[in-house]
RNA sequence: GCUGUGGUGGUGUAGGGGUUAGCACGGCAGAUUGUGGUUCUGCCAGCCCGGGUUCAAUUCCCGGCCACGGCCCCA
């Protein structure tokens, strides 16, 4: 056998390319709709980057390697962090708030599945010099804008607050304080047994830290509360029962989901979870994910959510910035899961290129006679492919059929002399002379 | 990290210890030479890799690689 893709990996054929770049081309279109401007940075970054980042843990799962100077480098796991280093080392003195896009590949070393890949995509935003509710709902709107653009039906939005838990917690006595046992502070345990629902882990860890375990109560009828605004009244009345715990976050949470209702069109399924904690340490405020059910248990397309990431490169007043990430390659696969559930034409809306297809023909000429022709076309913005083969003209034909010509212009000897070309519509089968100009081919187009 | 199933031309497949390894799609060429998407003919092209068992392995066994799924994890 010959030398193989790498696994994990995907090598993208035209078809499949004309897709991508239709999505990509969506996604930026409404981010510039929103101010977004998209950015780039390289493919690979500073170990350290990551590791200040996520911790000593993530190097597990990095392509990390050794460059000729030894200078410890890795291709990038994603691209919230490299967007920040750019910010703390670029656009200091940029007029804030930025609004920044980017998109790119991401590499992970794990097993790849479905919508899991080593080599994957990663589109997302980053709001940064402006926090609060309103900040949070822009980002939120241009989500929703965004997957209400690509044409994704079915998604389910969940909207959290990881303050609303965190007060809570630390108003009941928990510590955020790193615990040496665990590694991670007893708040942030806590918070992931939330959300895992896992009572018993959560009484356990209540018990180790001196706490009734029966004050887990209230935070699991907190944790367990669903559906849209109207879970904010009961989750009130939670709050106010349990002593210290300050109602900030909810008030917040509520006017984010305000502004939003004005800024974009209804998700087709809006939840607020308060135990949608994403897991990581440093999201501070909002939080927010998007799931698709048709891709089970990688069905995550998009999170995010405000974070403090910039005092790690110097920058803490513009802290907490907001931002999501788009999982590219998952949202491609709901989509075309989609489409063939539902024998949707286009997966990605625009993938196929509607205009005219002219296929030029040189047919016993020396092909150097209608160049100029081929070239002032194509500069007019017509697109034109020429037969390179010298087929016959049947063959010539089906030539043309096959790569989705709309309409064929054969030129022979007799219609050089003529100064004129057969044009053929392949759809209707008409045929007829055109002079062999610009103006007289466009209009027979 | 654990685990299930599977790998035959470019694609989709049949077969099976000794075969000219079959079929379909595709690509290329032709059917008396300037018009396609129908038909006919020919050609191109394959048993994932390595080791073992055997007189003989594409077929059976082991390992690897790759693919598809389930758990764990997921910045």
């Amino acid at each position: 056998m010959m030398v193989q893709r790498p696994r994990g990996t995907r090598d993208f054929p035209p078809a499949a390319m004309r897709r991508r770049l239709a999505l990509e081309g969506l996604l930026e279109d409404v981010a510039q709709r929103h101010g977004f401007s998209r950015v780039q940075t390289p493919v690979f970054e500073s170990l350290d980057l990551f590791t200040a980042k996520s911790g000593p843990g993530v190097i597990g799962q990095l392509y990390a390697f050794q460059d000729k100077g030894e200078r410890d480098l890795t291709l990038r796991p994603e691209l919230t962090a490299p967007v920040m280093r750019m910010v703390a080392e670029e656009m200091r003195n940029e007029t804030k708030p930025l609004r920044l896009s980017y998109y790119g590949q991401c590499y992970r070393y794990e097993e790849f599945k479905k919508g899991r890949y080593r080599e994957f995509f990663q589109y997302g935003v980053e709001l940064i010099g402006a926090h609060g509710p309103l900040a949070e709902a822009e980002i939120i709107a241009l989500a929703v804008n965004m997957l209400d653009a690509c044409g994704l039906e079915n998604w389910e939005l969940r909207i959290g607050h990881v303050g609303v838990l965190k007060d809570a917690l630390s108003g009941l006595g928990l510590s955020d304080e790193i615990d040496a046992s665990t590694g991670e502070p007893p708040i942030a345990s806590a918070m992931r047994l939330l959300d895992k629902g896992d009572d018993n882990g959560l009484a356990t860890l209540f018990s180790k830290h001196g706490l009734n375990p029966a004050n887990a109560d209230p935070l699991r009828s907190l944790a367990s509360l669903e559906g849209g605004m109207e879970t904010l009244q009961p989750a009130r009345e939670l709050l106010s029962s349990m002593d210290g715990v300050s109602l900030e976050a909810l008030d917040e949470l509520e006017t984010t989901l305000n502004a939003l209702s004005a800024l974009a069109p209804s998700p087709p399924s809006l939840a607020v979870d308060l135990t949608v904690a994403r897991g990581l340490d440093y999201y501070t405020g909002m939080v927010f994910e998007v799931k698709v059910p048709e891709l089970g248990g990688e069905g995550q397309v998009l999170g995010g959510g405000s974070y403090r990431l910039l005092h790690l490169f110097g920058l803490p007043d513009l802290d907490p910035c907001c931002g999501f990430g788009l999982g590219f390659d998952r949202v491609l696969l709901a989509l075309e899961a989609q489409a063939a559930a539902s024998g949707r034409e286009e997966t990605v809306p625009g993938e196929h290129d509607t205009r005219p297809l002219l296929a030029v023909i040189p047919f016993k000429i020396d092909a150097q006679e209608i160049l100029p022709l081929v070239g002032q076309l194509r500069a007019s913005g017509v697109r034109v492919e020429l037969e390179l083969r010298g087929r016959k003209v049947g063959k010539a034909m089906g030539w043309a059929d096959s790569i989705g010509a709309t309409c064929t212009l054969v030129v022979g000897p007799r219609d050089i002399e003529a100064g004129q070309g057969m044009l053929k519509d392949l759809s209707s089968g008409d045929q007829f002379a055109v002079a062999l100009n610009v103006e007289a081919v466009k209009e027979a187009l």
